[in-house]
DNA sequence: CCCCCAGCATACCATTTGGTACGTATGAAA
DNA sequence: TTTCATACGTACCAAATGGTATGCTGGGGG
């Protein structure tokens, strides 16, 4: 971790320490959840005291919002790569899309979690600012996701009919349970097994051949 | 809440005390998490003192532990009753616990969520022995409805192959990121949603009419 | 009838936690 | 060169938290 934040002290830096302290957090509340990861543990990751914390974000809350934001940002730029020009065919994205989503759990150091599902699940229920956040980033998620489905239905009538949204959101929640039980079991090729379920599903949508 | 063990304070009910808290727990830990659940708020939730409390329990891991099994224990109880007679056609009893699923969110003040998830998604990542009993409780559930769907395979040859256990794992994931979903958008229909797409996989593999 | 232990209740404790008060260093502007 | 707001660092605090020590109490065995 310890950013270059950390060396530079009295170096005057505010981007890559407000930065820092949203990675920490990030990095903190993947392994270990919400209420488990401290303010204090933040800062000692970022390499920053309580003093630098509290001059940039007035709570904890806030910093979590902070992180909120930045991964989703992160993740759509992350993902918006893999699936390459807006111009090709939006089946090919789709599944380039699950490629990209089976890549992201294989990368060696990286862990088996989504910042948005550990502090959905914890929060959700007790905090409406984040549960409604949350809710956003899921929403903007699934809307893209559906978009793709919408314009892949445009371009190969399918065989079967299928509300695009419905099918996003199912596919984004087997994402995140995918991520949960993987954790569970220390196993990471499960998310991969599932994609390829979900692969096939999709595939039964639009199996007769059609033209490009 | 407030079980009987409340009222009958300075009666003897040993069980029922147990009983209280372990509920309690279940109850809290499902809205708010672990971190949340503090042992003063399942002693309130109980309503006995913390001195009962460590009269039954070493600490708090001990009781998520208990609550984790009579969770996991009642779950089986209620699907089980759900699934009707074992001599029942695998596939017919595959579809009752769909609706049974379905059916269990949308019992009115019933919370959307699974202890399971709650406690996994929050330790899995830190604690090592409740990560493994969670482990071993979702592999307890995967292996059961593998089994169904084996002996399925057995007795209507699907027109695809497929693994019955690698299916389970989709169907445990899709269950949990559902509810997962779900929760955060606060609309449960979402999980009955998923589960109609599970159910229309799964009659992809047994398409063909098949004789009784 | 008395004893004694399971089954609680009460009071307390050390640590951790989010947060504050206030001091100090830095660099850009005047 | 002085000024001054920003960007931190240090020292602290009240509340919450998991856990302990110890005392009381009722009912079943002797």
């Amino acid at each position: 971790m310890k950013t270059e934040a950390a060396q530079s002290r009295r170096r005057r830096a505010p981007e890559a320490t407000r930065l820092a302290l949203v990675e920490a957090t990030i990095d903190l509340v993947r392994t270990a959840g919400v209420h488990a990861t401290t303010v204090d543990r933040i800062c000692a990751t970022a390499g920053v005291t309580k003093g630098a914390f509290f001059h940039y974000f007035p709570s904890k809350e806030d910093v979590l919002e902070a992180a909120i934001l930045h991964w989703c940002q992160g993740r759509v730029e992350l993902y918006g790569r893999d699936l390459g020009d807006t111009a090709d065919d939006p089946l090919v994205r789709l599944e380039r899309m699950l490629d990209g989503l089976a890549a992201s759990v294989r990368v060696p150091g990286e862990k088996t979690a989504c910042l948005l599902g550990m502090v959905a699940q914890e929060l959700a229920g007790s905090n409406n600012r984040v549960r409604t956040l949350c809710e956003r980033m899921l929403e903007g998620w699934t809307d893209f996701v559906a978009g793709l489905l919408a314009e892949a239905k445009r371009r190969h009538p399918p065989a079967v009919d299928f509300d695009p949204r419905d099918v996003a959101w199912m596919l984004n929640s087997l994402w995140q349970g995918s991520l949960l039980a993987a954790k569970t079991r220390r196993d990471p090729e499960l998310v991969a097994a599932n994609l390829e379920h979900a692969r096939a599903y999709l595939s039964g949508f639009f199996d007769k051949r059609s033209p490009p």
